[in-house]
DNA sequence: GTCTATAGTCTGATAGAC
DNA sequence: GTCTATCAGACTATAGAC
């Protein structure tokens, strides 16, 4: 992408962004400066406060924007009545969602030690808001009898480890399609929850 | 615990390795300086060269030392022929092991990208022989139809992923008790693993 | 074994020219 | 909107006194 002179004011936000996720994601917050961030992009330092008022906001921009975009995604689908299908639905979503966006995934739980507690906040309350529509899945599950669980929140979280870790391997193994792993994790997620 | 002058060549090394797992556990490895280090021991920035070459090798020491001991309390366990108790007992092994060393599992977990890529390499082998051994247990159980997992290195991963999970809420988490936990992630794993 | 002092470099962020 | 130049402070690591 060759680079003109004047005005980026619309292109170069998302590509200070864009940059940060890539660099942050491989190094981590606190081992990337500003300078690395701005010669990936193409500009001097000094011209990344014109979009961003410093380093934390623009770490905290990245992670909020993945989680509300996650949160949109997932409030956006369709609610099985049988929750065996509402749990392999939301499994098959999270892996899906999660594969396709590493860099985002990464930062969103390696970086939450670097916020602000005011920042932590925001974001602990929309990852709570997310792992709620999971629990809410399992709870009704165990209303009627199909899942077996005997402590719902231990159980969301086990789940949302178990299926956020196909991001550590997933790019490595080349030869597995999206939608084998999927599925093999959505197998795993309904037995791990179901009554024997 | 009062400080005395002199020497202190036996004491001093082993409380900075566990200054810096206990900074680098909250902190983050980038976010921590050697001057902090050397705060928490009570020393001066240039005295915690008499210990570690350099910050890489602080970390990377950190590392190598808890995974060689989970390792090393892992092979001493029994091998149960039944693959079933076997992998329960893997299960309840891990979630303890994990409860018991919040600092060094978070690191080892969290700083495997600020390992130089020899030290990384190392680490990597002692992770993989680590996995091998719960991936033998899937293995068999498969092998007599106790177990139904198409893919063995996935299912290993995942069962991984969910049962070290437990280390970012059980502190947070305070009726439930080590051996509810542990007895609780050891039937979601025996259900994961499981044919129908 | 620990200290002080320091080299040399990098940091986040700002000011002002263009 | 981007540049150059710069501030004040932090960083890792070393040297040499004690």
């Amino acid at each position: 992408m060759a680079r003109t002179a004047g005005s980026h004011a619309e292109t170069t936000g998302p590509r200070v962004r864009a940059a940060a996720q890539r660099l942050i994601a491989r190094h981590g917050y606190a081992a990337v400066s500003m300078r690395q961030i701005a010669a990936e992009v193409g500009v001097q330092a000094g011209a990344l406060y014109l979009y961003t008022p410093d380093k934390q906001t623009l770490l905290f921009d990245l992670m909020r924007l993945h989680m509300e975009e996650l949160l949109a995604a997932c409030e956006a689908l369709p609610e099985p009545c049988d929750p065996r299908a509402a749990l392999a639905q939301f499994a098959r979503f999270h892996i899906g969602y999660h594969i396709d966006r590493p860099e985002a995934v990464f930062i969103a739980y390696m970086e939450l030690r670097n916020l602000s507690p005011e920042n932590f906040a925001v974001i602990e309350g929309l990852r709570r808001r997310y792992e709620e529509r999971l629990e809410a899945i399992l709870r009704a599950g165990t209303a009627v009898g199909v899942f077996a669980l005997p402590d719902l929140r231990l159980a969301t979280r086990a789940i949302i480890a178990m299926l956020t870790g196909v991001t550590h391997w997933f790019r490595d193994m080349g030869p597995m399609g999206r939608d084998e792993v999927a599925d093999q994790y959505a197998e795993m997620v309904l037995k791990t929850a179901s009554a024997r």
